[in-house]
DNA sequence: TCGAACCTCTAGCAATGCTAGAATCAAGCG
DNA sequence: CGCTTGATTCTAGCATTGCTAGAGGTTCGA
């Protein structure tokens, strides 16, 4: 039994490999720079035992797209926690999945970008990605006023997701990131006043 | 001269042809189907032609993006000059833009997704490019409020831009789709209340 | 009619994701 | 201890990708 249990451990070993080697690969030379062969070059063993992993390349990707959920909801909570008002936890959730984007692009490109297959609203959803979005939901769902928490909280989800995307993309220029920022979160918290509430 | 002028035509003609044959393809099969190959064969010429063209396979995707851009400007343009009142425009024109990225997903891949190299706030910024954010300046422009009309601009569009990505790739279920685009509109013509201004 | 410039195509390169079948290794039995 | 069996890993290769060099042909101008 020992040996197989052995086996086992090893393999759940390599499986943790080849997803921080992509991912220390991608953060270090792009995405398109991770390859089956520089992959398996790295982890030191033929490309074959990548598909003894993962289905595809893809499969690989969307690992490390997890991780980076996990990640986020850990970031997202984190925020949250240490905000003392509802509209304060807002304003610290907001900027936490700015700098989240910011800090980490290949991170937010797998997740995102580069993954389409990952099950959302599905039986089969990940964990994590259930964190990340009720992470959002804790510090938005208490200032949707008279309106459904839930809508209320992907809308602002839609807008962070698009406020960090038309910025790493360059279709918005960094110099007036700040402004747009708080712009958001004065929207988002308040009713689109002069922005008083904070 | 003539003779030359006969040329430029031609290479005009088969310049066209070859970007329409790339969006067919790319509507018809989607743009994992666009490749080189097959660009070449629709257009009846070989592979090295494309390159006489552009400078690469990416240029002919900006190209049909600017193409987008353009189609983009005309239609939130129309759909502003056929309401009334201001916060009328602003709903026409924000549902007009989620309503074109959802009727055509292929263009609106490489308007965003597909092309990153597209000079955006630069001296040799496409025309259409401005024309598709100016036609989102004046419906969203004038209901900025005390706010700077340009970065409300810039929200709005983030928040649309984001509503239609994360719907496009499942990553909001499509069923509340309605309500979470009137919340939009509410909240960038009012002031997130009850939304009764509609 | 001939020379020359221009244009297009054939053929091929390097790199990609992925896979079949050979080779190697370790475990278990006589 | 030696051999067989089963699993595991690697070598080698396929089909496809974007792109390019150099050959081949065609058309224009004198």
């Amino acid at each position: 039994m020992s040996v197989q249990e052995r086996r086992a451990r090893e393999r759940a070993e390599r499986h943790r490999l080849i997803i921080r080697a992509a991912r220390e690969l991608a953060e270090a030379e792009g995405w398109d720079a991770v390859t089956t062969r520089r992959l398996a070059e790295r982890i030191e063993y033929s490309q074959p035992v990548l598909y003894s992993h993962f289905k595809g390349k893809d499969a690989i990707v969307e690992a490390v797209a997890v991780e980076g959920f996990g990640e986020l909801a850990v970031a997202l909570r984190k925020a949250a926690e240490e905000a003392s008002t509802p509209v304060g936890a807002l304003s610290a959730v907001v900027r936490a999945y700015a700098e989240f984007a910011d800090h980490n692009p290949v991170l937010y490109d797998a997740m995102f970008a580069r993954t389409t297959d990952l099950p959302f609203g599905r039986p089969d959803t990940p964990e994590e990605l259930h964190a990340a979005f009720a992470g959002l939901l804790e510090a938005l769902g208490p200032l949707a006023g008279g309106r459904d928490p839930g809508t209320f909280t992907e809308l602002g989800w839609s807008a962070l997701h698009g406020f960090v995307t038309l910025h790493r993309d360059g279709r918005l220029p960094p110099e007036h990131r700040e402004q747009r920022l708080t712009m958001l979160i004065e929207t988002l918290a308040g009713g689109g006043g002069a922005g008083s509430e904070l």
